[in-house]
DNA sequence: TTGAAAGCGCTAACAC
DNA sequence: GTGTTAGCGCTTTCAA
């Protein structure tokens, strides 16, 4: 302990928190003392007196989405503009385990936590009571409980495939689709939007060119494609996310067929990366910057609610936010 | 506090930790309370008390780089394995500012740290005690006051230039790199690649086509190779990271210069997206999931040292472990 | 089988 | 201007 080299500990406490009221000679002993010893506040002891850690927690499915670490990082942004520290963690794509185990034990490490749902069961969400202020990024979520924001799944959708229809498109295929549309989850939300797509068109969605995928990245869609065309006619792919589009354009090459004269391709997500791919990649943008400082504005006020120890009644109600997609015309579609 | 519903607060932790000998009743009393109360542990106190958090921290300069989220992905399942938890804190790209305020704070909070040394100057980092277990990743490191793995940046330039020599290229850009090898940073490590790779070949490197560039990103990939059409020729772009090689994939397609016909490309990486590119990219691989291992195992040395509070002398050196690079032959080469 | 008490390292309140 | 004290919420003896 520094203690020991100088003074007492209250005193140390006030010094290192530069506190006024000091004599500059204590201070400067103080200080000298802690550099020879190299001491380091510890702060766990200090957040459990605080009551605060200064961090936020934001929670991904996985570490390596380039959405996510996007995301991450205009969050980041706003989050340490705050004097706070943005801290991520993974939640693993698979439900209850993952969920549970972080959500339980180590989100209490957090003043606020951004859970990105997406292949969570809400129902899971709900049932945990969160003792810390909780905002939700993702799909479409029934029960109200937290505050909410999300990209208009089921728009965006519609947005691609008209544009392709459009474009001329008349076999539409959506990889990473769902045939099952009971779900509030991401593939089903946007085969929704597809279909709608189709009948505002006045087309009949061609069902069979529903594929689905157990993983949503570049190797599954490259795979997916080569596979698809096997099978079927198309001349248009609308690919649920950017990071499975950038598959199946090399998919695509594989199989020698031009972007966009013989297939055209949409994504999903507008990700740094799809403007440099060859072609660049039409898709649908979110505003992640939008996103991040929604998001932050919401659990802002949570953490203040949570500050002042309101009572439930007190809080404001949950909120939820409906981020507008709208299209970015790049190089794999014929538009324009 | 589930004291009130239940019976004291010793118990209710034997309770919820699961110890033996307790009356089977009890406990279900107890957790009966915690489920009406909604209680959740404090991990801060618990970690104040056990004197560890059960995390591992790593810093990453950026949160949106390939390379990083999916060396966080190999580590968090190696961190997983354990029982404990990985979690990611940004440390900026700038120097001093951010190093400082994050280690300074809040490294504490984790039982073992990752630094990925990227743009950080060594002299902070050594002047810094740690208090937590260390690993560092990245560029060559001259002080051995920490484990460290890293990539053999020279080598691995030299693999990739070697390549594009021997695939006919004679006019070699290095884009991302840097005129003054002084530094033990990566720019002037990869520039220092190319350069022996020219001698080795008995050829001149031919400095102009150095391009030092002030972000290594996709967009200012793009920009750089049109500027560098614009005042040069050149038959071969070695970028200095796959995530720049995209941008100069982009940039050579703007310039309607085929890849590899006219212009052939190495990236260094190795990152996932690299197989998907149009072309797909020769590139420079690392053994991501090598380089996790090896962080993991030291780190899980250090960490049981300090459990031991073994005394500074009684550790064991620092290990410094380099990693061997390999070359991936890929479209963007003539290469065979 | 359960409870009482001490203490992890810090800081706010108050006394000197 | 500095020291004393108490307590944040947990777990670990040790005693009952």
């Amino acid at each position: 302990m520094a203690r020991v080299a100088g003074v007492s500990t209250a005193t140390v406490s006030n010094a290192l928190n530069g506190r006024p009221g000091m004599a500059e000679e204590t201070r400067a002993r103080i200080l000298a003392a802690v550099d020879e010893l190299g001491y380091q506040i510890n702060p766990t002891a200090r957040s459990l007196r605080a009551g605060r850690t200064d961090a936020i927690g934001l929670l991904v499915p996985e570490l390596d989405r380039p959405f996510f670490g996007q995301l991450a990082t205009r969050l980041a942004d706003g989050v340490e503009a705050t004097g706070r520290h943005l801290v991520l963690q993974r939640s693993g794509s698979n439900r209850e385990g993952e969920l549970a185990a972080v959500a339980y034990a180590r989100l209490r490490m957090y003043d606020g936590v951004i859970v990105t749902v997406v292949d969570l069961d809400l129902d899971d969400l709900e049932r945990l009571n969160f003792a810390t202020p909780v905002v939700l990024v993702g799909e479409r979520v029934v029960p109200r409980t937290f505050d909410h924001v999300m990209m208009d799944n089921v728009g965006g959708a519609r947005l691609a495939t008209a544009h392709l229809i459009e474009c001329g498109a008349r076999r539409i295929a959506i990889l990473g689709g769902s045939r099952d549309e009971s779900h509030a989850r991401m593939p089903s939300l946007r085969t929704r939007g597809w279909r709608e797509a189709h009948e505002d068109a006045g087309l009949v969605p061609p069902e069979e060119l529903i594929v689905e995928l157990d993983a949503i990245d570049p190797a599954t869609g490259r795979r997916a494609v080569r596979e698809l065309a096997r099978e079927h006619d198309f001349d248009a792919v609308f690919a649920v996310t950017d990071f499975l589009a950038l598959g199946v354009l090399r998919g695509l090459a594989d199989l020698n067929l031009s972007v966009p004269q013989q297939v055209q391709v949409v994504g999903f997500d507008d990700v740094d990366e799809s403007e440099f791919t060859v072609p660049s990649l039409t898709t649908i943008g979110s505003g992640r910057t939008v996103i991040a400082s929604t998001i932050l504005g919401l659990l802002e006020t949570r953490m203040r609610e949570q500050a002042q120890r309101l009572a439930p009644g007190d809080r404001a109600e949950p909120v939820e936010v409906t981020i507008t997609p709208e299209l970015v015309r790049r190089g794999s579609t014929r538009g324009h």
